[in-house]
RNA sequence: GGCCCGUUCGUCUAUCGGCUAGGACGCCAGGUUUUCAUCCUGGUAAGAGGGGUUCGAUUCCCCUACGGGCUACCA
């Protein structure tokens, strides 16, 4: 690779960036930092109507969150270099210009056909079963600067009358493209139409403002959604009108639903109850507000490392790993083909696997500001909680039910467990611990263990009889870590309390 | 409809002509934990179909089927 990478990430701030444009982001960000190159964000807002208020913030928030920040983009505390402004509006000066220039070389053409007039076509067509296509087999017949005299053109363009610029598809013409991921495509210029490079609202469209800017902005490597794919002859004929060298491409499979046909989309989230976006979004029309990865519970890490490998792979059979493995471990070349389901139980995995990762004071500072009940429990007292229970929980919401009874006594007993545990000799025998526990001065999690289980031994009481009901009074179900140790935490005074809490019930 | 892309266990995937087709998630069973969960071990399960090419095809080519994307003055 001679030159300097530089690889972009272009979303259209039309609301949140689903979790398909953050795995985008990610093999873009992987590409440009394994090849110590530049991640740019460009903002594509050439579309006013669409625009959505707070949505650029919310991307450029993501990115942050996932960990994968861009070099060069939009807003305050990042340089903005040579190549800015990262936000098409901003360039919107720019882009005439390039497609003038496409008309003074022959490459493209005014058109005065009304958006009312090209549906007409549409429907008639439709009806006919026929799909309209605008481009070299009927646009003479058709209302634009190929088909009216120079003079005519002149008259409409100076009354101001709306007008787009249209791309001159060439004619007869078989185009060779290359995809990094997917080899050779090749394509018949016959089937493109004379897409719309300037829109008559003065701004130019995706296809136009994309190739200047890469151009402009010297991108290298153009890694992209497959959706695009279907766009990559026009982009390489425009490169080529130009007579500026393409960058290398690279589409991107397309991330499917879980379960059922097509894409994964916003829907499925609220379905099947996973989040589709990296962050809580709250729709600033509707006020609907979407789920997020961040505000689930789910970590970063777990993210990012689940979103790598939908799509691509090391060749190799880890599958844990850092940002900074994904690094030296991505290669384009290795990006699948095929479209890749959504798994939301794969990610649960990897969230419940980066959750035994984070040391125990974070997770505690966390659980205490979810839960009101902690407000006032000692920090270390709930990172050590949290070090009994993290192996069995996935996310910091599932904590307070896996810990609940180490700050609240029990105030109920599960039905099932009561019946197992409870039975006829219970009494006598719990009355009997709670001497032992009561006359021992070490209150410690080994000396605990190593009395109580002597005395069951010498008494032969068995195990079960002990042990089940001392669980059932300490948790009030029989579950949770180790008997001594969820004594240990809660003390000697409540240990007892609570024994003779369940002796009430007998 | 047209064009393009794709097709290995239920899911994510390995295999770059010669494997008992490997791993992970899920699921099932056993073990540990005298609880539950975790964890460990094992099991379940796959190259869409049909033609070629080849000594030999999951792997290369063609056809069909199926899936996906695109087909806007949206990106």
């Amino acid at each position: 690779m001679s030159k300097t990478v530089r690889v972009r990430f272009a979303p259209s701030p039309t609301g949140p960036l689903h979790i398909g444009g953050i795995r985008t982001a990610l093999f873009n960000y992987l590409f440009a930092k394994k090849h110590n190159g530049c991640f740019i964000l460009r903002i594509e807002d050439t579309d006013k109507n669409r625009y959505v208020d707070g949505a650029e913030n919310y991307i450029v928030n993501a990115l942050n969150w996932c960990g994968i920040p861009f070099d060069e983009g939009p807003g305050s505390g990042v340089k903005v270099g040579e190549f800015g402004p990262y936000r098409q509006s901003e360039r919107k000066h720019l882009y005439k210009q390039y497609a003038e220039q496409l008309i003074a070389s022959g490459h493209a053409y005014y058109a005065f056909d009304s958006a009312e007039r090209l549906e007409a076509h549409r429907r008639d067509h439709e009806a006919k079963g026929k799909t309209f296509i605008y481009n070299w087999h009927n646009r003479l017949k058709l209302n634009n600067s190929l088909s009216l005299t120079a003079e005519t053109v002149k008259t409409k363009l100076d009354n101001g009358d709306h007008y787009v610029i249209r791309f001159k598809s060439p004619q007869d013409s078989m185009l060779h493209l290359k995809d990094t991921i997917r080899g050779a495509i090749k394509i018949d210029t016959n089937v493109l139409d004379d897409k719309v490079l300037f829109k008559s609202d003065g701004m130019p469209t995706y296809h136009l403002a994309n190739i200047v800017d890469d151009h402009l902005m010297e991108i290298s490597h153009v890694i992209r959604g497959e959706e695009w794919l279907p766009s990559l002859p026009l982009h390489q004929l425009l490169y080529d009108a130009f007579g500026w060298e393409a960058p290398e491409f690279a589409h991107l499979p397309l991330i499917l639903k879980p379960t059922g046909k097509g894409k994964l989309s916003k829907r499925d989230g609220d379905k099947l109850g996973f989040p589709v976006f990296p962050l809580e979004w709250k729709d600033p029309k509707t006020g609907e507000l979407s789920m997020g990865y961040k505000q689930e519970g789910y970590f970063q890490e777990a993210v990012i490392n689940f979103l790598a490998f939908l799509g691509w792979n090391p060749g190799t059979e880890q599958e844990l790993f850092s940002l900074e493995g994904l690094i030296n471990a991505f290669e384009l070349e290795k990006v699948n083909k095929a479209g890749a389901r959504f798994d939301p139980d794969k990610i649960k995995w990897f969230n419940h696997h980066y959750m035994q990762k984070q040391p125990n004071d974070v997770l505690a500072k966390a659980f205490k500001n979810s839960h009101s009940e902690l407000k006032d429990i000692d920090i270390n007292y709930i990172s050590m909680v949290v070090g009994l229970i993290k192996e069995r929980a996935t996310f910091i919401s599932d904590f307070w039910s896996l810990t609940h009874y180490f700050f609240n006594a029990p105030t109920q007993y599960d039905e099932k467990a009561s019946k197992k545990a409870l039975k006829e000799d219970t009494k006598p025998i719990l009355e009997e611990l709670i001497t032992l526990i009561d006359t021992l001065k070490d209150f410690q999690i080994e000396p605990l263990k190593t009395v109580v289980k002597e005395w069951i031994t010498t008494k032969e009481i068995g195990f079960g009889k002990v042990m089940q009901p001392l669980r059932l009074a300490l948790v009030g179900a029989l579950q949770g870590p180790d008997v001594f140790a969820i004594m240990f935490m809660i003390g000697k005074a409540e240990s007892l309390k609570r024994i003779e809490n369940v002796l009430k019930l007998l």
